[in-house]
DNA sequence: CGTCGGTCGTAC
DNA sequence: GACGTACGACCGACGT
């Protein structure tokens, strides 16, 4: 096919409606929808860059009444009116093909359908190919010599006559009369009742066309047939005007008119950065600065006095650290960019190892002669991800003060749950900037260099950006943080909190790598023994660790019961508690389960946790992210150290290994069940606040009201099912679910859940209202302000609404437990005696390293400075625990 | 040989 | 289909 022969009409009503119910949820991330336009303009510019069209147009059809609606006054009676959430998408689907470069048709009177059909009729005659492309059979009837159907849902598939015949049953020329015979219930198009698609199909294909099938409807063998057509003939001949797409309109053919213009940069740019398209916007983003660019590297004494002159002056400064590893704790520093305002910065080179730099300042000079206004806390600074500024210099001895606005922490605040918080991308977004990658200047994946390998000359412009950058992209989201009401959040929380982090990441903690190891020797011998009856069971040696390998033991060669499949391939599942049940059956699952258990625990921990030690400080060093988690929660990477085992006695050994150095103790300080307090002080329950209030333990309380008094169970058992019921409010689980966690019908968990809410009414009357709120205003919140967007709230799709459902109950509850752990890390740190050390924090309990003699004082201090973290209309309770070693100060 | 999606399992 | 928030080990398909 000759594209630049051809034009390309597109039918935009039904790609747009079809692009908005293939996509689900998507948002721009001020809540507006845009799926019809994501996946519209995907469609569009898929079809653009395979086809490279010369011409192209898109015809939509308007709102109001057509032609059509004179023949029929009920045609399209009984389409349901456009979803509000599609309607306010048409401008931007508009303005996309706009953008692109594909003009927009509409017509006040006719549809889409009859502007397409008659302009691929003057087309043809003008000596031109035509493509229709659209999803609708009903264009088949316009199929002929060089006009065909494209239906970019099976690309590659060009609908000439005979494909319409294969696809449809009949040529082209009958698929006006198949059409009128059928009907289209949607669009109210009566048709012929009892002829279906298959019938109409069949009749037209074997007498040739409606007006030759009404005169020799005798002559039809299916006695239902023939009578319906008898009594319906003029309603076919009417449904048959109604499905005919029109060739008469009068709009002129003019190739000039629909000449395909290729994309307006700007246009895209503009419409898809409102719309929240981030890979679509960095295409399209204006590569160069919008200011002049003043960019240098610092190479001598003059230099260095002419910055810090400049950042004097400008009485702020952005900041880039340059380091040669991902990891604060090891990386070395390499350079340090600072910018004065927006298009200056300068690079100061510290550890290149390459030449080029040819500075003559010294890497000592070079720090000292910053280091006075780094530390100077008058003096703002702005960075993105300013913690690993703090560490890294920290290391090199000099210390980082006034800390101003954080573009990753301030980005994470206003909208937690997107993507990525990246530099470039939020650059992209609040000041149409296109940043250099990284990538681009060290290589990516393997081959990546060190930025210490790569001259100064060849990375200032990269680093000098950072600092610019973080300036300009720190001045717009400073702005979103006040209109948003979360400035206070950010200042008083999230900022403050920002060091204490860093010194729990500098501090580590101490691990007693010789008891791992020995751990792990017992345990190798644990795990070939079990290895070897597993194999001997299954009559074959195969990986154990392979859901695929063990499934086909079970389920095929040993024919076992399969009862659960996997999420997104549908596989039998091998999940815990299938395996827990055929164990009932098989020696093979218990051994299985025995032996996952040990593997995961001694490759995961065990042996995993050792060769993380750092060999310059001996300890372990995990990193804390600030801006990960949706709900407000930390999270700890490289190692996790927020998921160390405790339920199981070979996990708690691995707790036993994270010492306290001798002379020192550690100190445990956790909040009792601090996120049923926190339910019971948003809820205002006063049964559930009465009982924290009485000091009452909470799960018997609850197993009081669902179970009763005297239900004649073992009491433990009863606050067992209790707890479980609990926890699954928390986390909006389903009955479904619960009877399957307490082992009972659902019917029985159904009514353990209704005496729950009976019990404590105001607690249900709050989770009702916080979903309220979220369809209301798309947004949760936590006590402290901290937001979360829940778009999917709206969602037509049952399954993703009940799943933001759950996330709205969620949040506001798990969030607010971090806000007040938060806010009792800060508390806490701000008053603990030097020597003692707060060196880890698992979203409920902190840790602490003290010298022996102070951990009364101490601990006490820890518990006072927690309970008062914040005021609730509960007692906020913490249980302290000190040992020598994790596990001890747990128990 | 590296990347990435899928599955599973640990914590709170 | 059915429990919220994380991180990470391992497998195996896929692309270079």
């Amino acid at each position: 096919m000759d594209a630049s022969n051809t034009v390309f009409l597109i039918d935009g009503s039904s790609q747009m409606y079809r692009a908005y119910h293939a996509i689900r949820g998507l948002t721009a991330p001020d809540g507006r929808p845009t799926n019809a336009v994501f996946g519209f303009v995907n469609m569009l510019r898929k079809l653009i860059a395979d086809h490279r069209p010369a011409l192209i147009a898109a015809a939509f059809d308007v709102r109001g009444p057509t032609f059509r609606n004179e023949l029929a006054p009920d045609y399209k009676a009984n389409r349901a009116p456009m979803p509000p959430d599609l309607r306010e998408q048409v401008p931007h689907v508009h303005e996309a093909c706009a953008a692109l470069g594909v003009p927009v048709l509409t017509h006040e009177t006719f549809e889409a359908d009859d502007v397409i059909g008659t302009l691929a009729v003057q087309a043809h005659a003008a000596g031109f190919d035509v493509a229709i492309v659209t999803g609708d059979k009903d264009f088949f009837q316009l199929v002929g010599d060089g006009v065909s159907v494209f239906n970019p849902r099976d690309p590659g598939t060009w609908y000439d006559a005979d494909g319409v015949q294969e696809k449809f049953g009949v040529r082209p020329g009958q698929v006006i009369d198949v059409l009128a015979l059928m009907g289209d219930s949607i669009d109210n198009v009566k048709g012929v009742p009892g002829i279906g698609e298959k019938g109409a199909r069949e009749l037209i294909a074997a007498h040739g066309s409606l007006d030759a099938l009404l005169e020799q409807t005798a002559g039809v063998r299916q006695k239902r047939y023939r009578t319906a057509l008898e009594q319906h003939a003029d309603e076919a001949r009417r449904s048959r005007e109604l499905v005919t797409i029109r060739t008469d309109v009068p709009v002129p053919f003019d190739p000039e008119t629909l000449r395909y213009g290729g994309p307006s940069p700007e246009r895209c740019f503009t419409l898809f950065a409102s719309l929240g398209f981030r890979t679509l916007v960095a295409e399209y983003a204006p590569t160069a600065a919008t200011v002049e660019k003043d960019y240098a590297v610092v190479r001598s004494e003059s230099d260095l006095a002419a910055l810090l002159d400049t950042i004097g002056d400008a009485g702020r400064m952005g900041l880039a650290v340059l380091a040669d590893a991902p990891d604060a704790m090891r990386a070395d520093l390499v350079g340090i960019a600072l910018s004065a305002g927006p298009g200056h910065a300068r690079y100061v080179p510290l550890g290149h190892r390459t030449l080029g730099a040819d500075t003559g300042l010294g890497r000592d000079a070079a720090l000292g002669g910053l280091a006075k206004l780094l530390a100077d806390a008058g003096l703002p600074k702005v960075g993105h991800d300013l913690k690993q500024a703090v560490l890294i210099l920290g290391r090199h001895g000099v210390p980082l003060d006034g800390l101003d606005v954080d573009t990753l922490l301030a980005s994470y605040l206003l909208d937690a749950t997107r993507p990525g918080h990246n530099l470039g991308d939020l650059a992209l977004e609040t000041i149409g900037y296109k940043a250099i990658a990284r990538e681009e200047v060290v290589g990516k994946g393997a081959k990546a260099l060190s930025p210490a390998d790569v001259p100064a000359d060849a990375v200032f412009e990269y680093a000098g950006e950072r600092s610019d950058l973080a300036l300009q992209v720190a001045d717009r989201l400073r702005g979103q943080l006040v209109r948003d009401g979360l400035e206070a959040l950010y200042r008083d929380l999230e900022l403050p909190l920002l060091p204490v982090l860093a010194d729990l990441e500098r501090a580590g903690v101490r691990l007693d790598t010789a008891a791992l190891a020995a751990q792990s020797v017992t345990m190798d011998a644990q795990l070939s023994a079990l290895q070897a009856e597993i194999h001997a069971l299954a009559g074959e040696p195969f990986n154990i660790n392979s859901p695929r390998q063990l499934s086909a033991i079970l389920f095929d060669k040993l024919q076992l019961p399969s009862r659960k499949r996997t999420g997104k391939t549908k596989a039998a599942s091998t999940s815990v508690d299938v395996l827990e049940e055929l164990a009932l059956v098989h020696e093979l699952p218990r051994k299985v389960l025995e032996w996952r258990s040990l593997a995961k625990l001694k490759g995961t921990y065990i042996d995993a946790l050792p060769q993380l030690v750092n060999p310059d400080t001996g300890r372990l060093h995990t990193s804390f992210a600030q801006a990960v988690a949706a709900t407000g929660r930390l999270s700890s990477h490289a190692p996790n150290l927020q998921n160390i085992p405790i339920r199981t006695a070979v996990g708690r050994e691995i707790r036993g290994a994270f010492t306290a150095p001798p002379g020192s103790v550690l100190i445990s300080a956790d909040y009792s069940q601090i996120e049923l307090r926190v339910l019971a002080h948003l809820a205002g329950d006063a049964n559930l606040t009465g009982a924290f209030e009485r000091g009452e333990d909470i799960h018997d309380r609850t197993a009081l009201q669902v179970f009763g008094a005297d239900s004649g169970l073992d009491p433990h058992e009863l606050r067992r099912r209790a707890k479980i019921i609990n926890y699954a409010l928390l986390y909006g689980k389903t009955a479904f679910t619960l009877s399957k966690d307490i082992g009972v019908a659902p019917k029985a968990a159904q009514s353990f859940i209704d005496a729950y809410f009976e019990g404590f009414p105001a607690v249900r009357s709050y989770l009702e209202r916080t979903l309220e709120t979220a369809r209301e205003t798309g947004v949760v919140t936590t006590m402290l302000g901290r937001r979360r967007r829940v778009p999917e709230i709206a969602s037509r799709n049952g399954q993703m609404r009940s799943a933001a459902e759950r996330v709205a109950v969620n949040m506001p509850i798990q969030g607010s437990a971090a806000d007040i752990l938060k806010r009792a890390m800060i508390d806490v740190h701000a008053a603990l005696p030097p020597d003692a050390r707060m060196i880890l924090t698992v979203h409920d309990e902190l840790l602490f390293e003290v010298p022996e003699s102070q951990a009364q004082n101490v601990a006490e201090l820890v518990r006072t400075k927690m309970e008062s973290a914040v005021e609730l209309s509960v007692p906020l309770t913490v249980d302290v625990g000190i040992g020598r070693n994790w596990k001890e100060a747990k128990g």
